[in-house]
DNA sequence: ATAGCGACGCTTTTT
DNA sequence: GCGTCGCTAT
C-alpha cells in the first residue's frame, strides 16, 4: 500500500479553486485522493467544513468516505456534507418540500411500490397491460424523469404517436397517484429537487452558498438530472471537482450519462485536468492486458494505467466443453490455491449475468469450498419485510394508499378485493386518503358487510398510531405490530421451512430496527424508513470478501473492489459480451461491455483466471459458443491458453458438432479450443503502452515516482527542522498516525504550532 | 378466496 | 430450464 500521495495526486489535492476534473485510473489511489483533498482545504487552506459537499453513488461509499475522512481530520469532520445523490435531495426535500404544496412526511416509493401504482394507472386508464407491459411503462417515465422532462414536455416532444401520448397520460396520471399518496420515487427525489431550486431561487442560493465546495465522485455514472442538480449548485463559485473514470462506465441501462465526463471541461471554462494513471494494485501483466483490451475502444479519454509492480504471473485462459466443466475447472483450481495457501477471501469469481451463478455455486458446495454470494435479491424486496415495512410506512404517512392496499388483508382478516376497491372508489371520487375514508368509515357506500373486519384493523392501526405520538420506540410499535396482526404467530402455525426463513428474516429486522435506535441521534420513524428505502442491503455486507469465503458477484458489483485472485468466467461470445450488446445498433453498446471486462480484469491484483465453455445452455437451449472476442484483445504476451485437467487435446470443434454434445458432465471429457487459431498474430510491441507513450512521463515507470513535493525524503521523525512553503521554519514536534497517513505536529518560527498531513504539506527537511 | 396452471420472458442494478 | 405472474376454475 503506497503510503505518501504521489505528484499527480498531490495536484489533485492543491487544485482547490475552480473546476476541476480528476480522471482517476482503475487502482489509482481515487478515495485517498478525495478524503485527502478534503482534508487540504479544511487544514490548510481554512475552508469551514460545513461548505464542504460531497455526493457519492452508493451508500456504502459515503459511509467509507465518511469514515476516512473522520480519520484524517478530527475536529470539525462531522459538518463536512457526505452524501448520496438521493439522500442529500431527501434532506433538502424534507425541509422545503411545503414550497412544492406537499407534506414533509413524504414517502419513498421503492421499483415494486411503483410498479402497483403503475398496474392501476393502466387499469384506469383502460390500457391494455399486454400492449404496455409495466415495467416498459415504468422504464419510459423513469427515463422521462433522468431527462428532467415531465408528463407535459413528454407529450408536446411525441405528439404525433398515439402509443406515446398514451404514455404520456399513464406518466401524467402516475404522477397524481404519488402526489396524492404523498410519495416520491426515487427519480423523483432528484426531479422535484432541481424543480424546488428553479422555483425557489431563495432555496437554491441557501444551498449554493452553503455547498461551496463540492466534489463527486463516481461522475461517469451520473444522470443528466444528477449532472444538472451539480451544475446548479456550483453554478455560483464553481468550485466543483469531479472523479471518475470513463474506460469504467458500466451503467448506461440505468441512465448514466458517460457524456457528463467527457465533455465535462468543455462544459466548465478553465477547467483543471488530472490524470491518475499510476495503478497500485496489479501486476503489469494484468494490467498490460486491460489497457491493450480497453484500447480498442472510441472515443475515451486518453490514459494509460503504469505500475512499478513486476510483470506477475501470467493470466490463463481456459476453454472447458460445457458450462458443468467450466464450474467444476474452477471450483479445482480454487481447491489448488487454497490448497496452496491462499486465503479464500483472497479470490473473487465473476461473471456477467446472475444465472451462471447457480452452477458455480453448486460446484462450489460439491467442492466444499467456503463461498458466498454477493448481491441477489435484496433483503427489504422480500415479501415479509415489504409487508412490515408497508404498515410502518401507512402508520407514518396515512396517505399511502398503496401500503393500505398491501397490507389491509394481510395477514388474512377477510378484506377482500370488492371492499378494497369500494374504499378505493369512494375516496378517489371524493379527493382524499383511503386510510382517511375508513376512519369515517360510515360514509363509505357498499361496505357493510365488511365493516366489522375494517374496523378490526382501523383499531388495529389507530392504537399503534397512538403509541407513537405518546413517544414509543420504532421497535416497540414493530414489537405491537407483530403481536396484533399475528403476523409471525400464523408463521409458525404454518410450520414449513420456508415460514421459519420469515420469521427469521423478520427477526433480523427487528435486530435492524434495534442497532438504528441505538446509532441514531434522534431516532424516529420516518428517519428509519428513508433509510430502508435509500439503503440496500449490500451495504452492510463488506464487499471485499467474507472472511473465510469465495465471493461470487457479477462484474458490475465487482466495480471499486479488489482481489488477489479473479476468475472472470463465461469469456464467451454473446454471453459476455452479451448478445443483445451484440445486435444492438448502437456501437456505444459493445464497448460498454469492454469496459465492464476492462472492469473486470483490474479487480485482478495478483492473479487472472479467464475461463470459457465451447458449449452452454441457455434459456433452456444449448447454445456453442465461439470464444469471446476481448481475449482476442489481450495479446498473447501476457495471456496462457491451459489445457484442463482431463482435456481432449487435439479436437476441433466446428459446426459439424451442432446438436450432438459432445460433452457432458458424466462424461467429463471437454474441448479445449485448440485447432482453433482465434488468438490472431499481432506484433504488439507496436502498441505496447510503454513505448507508444513514452513521450508522457507519467505514462513511464521510472520516471513520476511517488515522492514528495519537497523533496526526497519520505519520512518525517520528531526534531527535524523543516520548511514549509507557507509558514517558512520550524521544528516536527510530534509524528501521529492519523487514517493511512500521518499527521506532523510541527512548532513554526513564526506562525506557531500546526498540524499537517505528511502527504499533503509542501515543505522539505532542512 | 385461493390454489393451481399455463404463458411468458429472459443482461447488468442503485437509489 | 426455471421462476414469476396473472388469470381461471373451484
Amino acid at each position: 500500500m503506497q503510503y505518501l500521495l504521489n505528484d499527480r495526486q498531490q495536484e489533485a489535492c492543491f487544485a482547490t479553486d475552480g473546476p476541476l476534473l480528476i480522471l482517476a485510473g482503475a487502482g489509482s489511489g481515487k478515495t485517498r485522493v478525495i478524503t485527502h483533498r478534503i482534508a487540504y482545504l479544511i487544514e490548510e487552506c481554512g475552508v469551514n467544513p460545513y461548505n464542504i459537499l460531497a455526493i457519492t453513488f452508493t451508500n456504502k461509499a459515503a459511509r467509507e468516505m465518511r469514515e476516512r475522512v473522520d480519520n484524517l481530520i478530527g475536529f470539525g469532520a462531522e459538518s463536512v456534507w457526505v452524501s448520496t445523490f438521493h439522500s442529500m435531495c431527501v434532506r433538502i426535500l424534507r425541509k422545503h418540500v411545503e414550497k412544492l404544496g406537499r407534506a414533509s412526511a413524504f414517502t419513498i416509493y421503492d421499483t415494486d411500490d411503483s410498479k402497483g401504482i403503475i398496474r392501476d394507472v393502466l387499469k384506469y386508464l383502460g390500457m391494455d397491460p399486454k400492449l404496455y407491459p409495466e415495467r416498459l411503462v415504468l422504464s419510459v417515465i423513469s427515463k422521462a424523469k433522468e431527462q428532467y422532462m415531465s408528463p407535459d414536455d413528454y407529450e408536446k416532444e411525441h405528439a404525433t404517436s398515439y402509443r406515446d401520448q398514451q404514455l404520456a397520460s399513464a406518466y401524467r396520471e402516475y404522477q397524481k397517484r404519488l402526489a396524492a399518496n404523498n410519495a416520491f420515487d426515487f427519480d423523483d427525489l432528484i426531479y422535484q429537487t432541481i424543480f424546488l431550486f428553479e422555483t425557489n431561487p431563495d432555496v437554491l442560493l441557501e444551498y449554493q452558498e452553503r455547498f461551496r465546495y463540492i466534489m463527486v465522485d463516481e461522475y461517469q455514472d451520473t444522470n443528466f438530472t444528477q449532472f444538472k442538480l451539480v451544475e446548479m449548485l456550483a453554478r455560483k463559485y464553481r468550485n466543483i471537482c469531479v472523479v471518475g473514470d470513463d474506460d469504467q462506465s458500466i451503467y448506461k441501462f440505468r441512465g448514466a450519462d458517460i457524456t457528463n465526463i467527457l465533455s465535462f471541461e468543455n462544459q466548465y471554462e478553465g477547467c483543471k485536468v488530472v490524470k491518475l494513471e499510476q495503478n497500485y494494485r496489479s501486476t503489469s501483466n494484468i494490467l498490460n492486458a486491460a489497457n491493450h483490451v480497453i484500447s480498442h475502444n472510441q472515443g475515451r479519454k486518453d490514459k494509460t494505467l503504469w505500475t512499478e509492480q513486476e510483470e506477475g504471473e501470467k493470466i490463463t485462459y481456459t476453454r472447458y466443453g460445457n458450462e458443468y466443466d467450466e464450474a467444476t475447472g474452477v471450483a479445482s483450481e480454487i481447491s489448488k490455491l487454497i490448497g496452496e495457501g491462499q486465503a479464500a477471501d483472497e479470490i473473487a469469481v465473476l461473471y456477467r449475468t446472475n444465472a451462471q451463478s447457480r452452477l458455480l455455486e453448486e460446484k462450489m458446495l460439491l467442492a466444499n469450498i467456503p463461498y458466498r454470494i454477493y448481491g441477489g435479491q435484496n433483503f427489504y424486496a422480500r415479501k415479509e419485510i415489504k409487508d412490515i415495512v408497508c404498515y410502518l410506512k401507512l402508520l407514518v404517512n396515512p396517505s399511502d394508499n398503496e401500503s393500505l392496499k398491501r397490507i389491509i388483508n394481510v395477514p388474512k382478516r377477510g378484506i377482500g378485493a370488492t371492499t378494497v376497491g369500494k374504499v378505493e372508489d369512494f375516496s378517489l371520487e371524493n379527493g382524499m386518503s383511503m386510510y382517511d375514508a375508513l376512519l369515517d368509515m360510515d360514509i363509505v357506500p357498499g361496505i357493510d358487510r365488511a365493516k366489522s373486519k375494517l374496523s378490526e384493523f382501523m383499531d388495529l392501526m389507530e392504537g399503534i398510531r397512538t403509541m407513537i405520538s405518546d413517544g414509543a420506540f420504532a421497535s416497540e410499535a414493530f414489537d405491537k405490530l407483530i403481536e396484533t396482526t399475528g403476523y409471525v404467530e400464523l408463521l409458525q402455525a404454518e410450520g414449513t421451512e420456508e415460514a421459519k426463513g420469515r420469521i427469521e428474516n423478520i427477526d433480523e429486522l427487528r435486530n435492524k430496527i434495534v442497532t438504528y435506535e441505538q446509532s441514531a441521534e434522534q431516532p424516529n420513524l420516518t428517519e428509519l424508513l428513508e433509510e430502508i428505502a435509500l439503503v440496500a442491503d449490500t451495504d452492510e455486507e463488506d464487499a471485499e470478501g467474507a472472511p473465510g469465503r469465495v465471493t461470487l458477484m457479477t462484474l458490475h458489483s465487482a466495480k471499486g473492489l479488489e482481489f488477489p485472485n479473479v476468475f472472470i468466467t463465461g469469456m464467451e461470445e454473446r454471453l459476455f459480451p452479451s448478445g443483445m450488446s451484440m445486435d444492438s445498433d448502437d456501437p456505444d453498446a459493445i464497448e460498454e461491455e469492454r469496459r465492464l471486462c476492462y472492469v473486470g480484469i483490474t479487480r485482478a491484483m495478483k492473479k487472472l483466471y479467464l475461463t470459457g465453455a465451447s458449449q452452454r445452455m441457455i434459456h433452456g437451449i444449448t447454445n456453442f459458443c465461439e470464444e469471446s472476442e476481448f481475449l482476442d484483445e489481450i495479446p498473447k504476451d501476457y495471456i496462457v491458453r491451459k489445457s484442463a485437467p482431463g482435456a481432449r487435446m487435439g479436437r476441433t470443434m466446428g459446426k459439424e458438432t451442432e446438436g450432438k454434445p459432445y460433452s457432458n458432465e458424466k462424461h467429463g471429457f471437454a474441448d479445449y479450443g485448440y485447432g482453433r487459431p482465434k488468438m490472431k498474430d499481432t506484433d504488439y510491441s507496436k502498441t505496447n503502452p510503454y513505448t507508444k507513450n513514452s513521450a508522457n512521463p507519467s505514462a513511464n515507470p521510472g520516471f513520476g515516482k511517488a515522492f514528495p513535493m519537497g523533496g526526497d525524503t519520505t519520512a518525517y521523525a520528531v526534531g527535524d527542522t523543516v520548511k514549509h512553503l507557507k509558514f517558512g521554519k520550524g521544528v516536527i514536534k510530534a509524528v501521529t498516525p492519523a487514517g493511512s497517513d500521518q499527521e506532523l505536529t510541527v512548532e513554526f518560527e513564526r506562525v506557531g504550532e500546526k498540524k499537517l498531513f505528511a502527504s499533503l504539506v509542501k515543505m522539505k527537511k532542512l
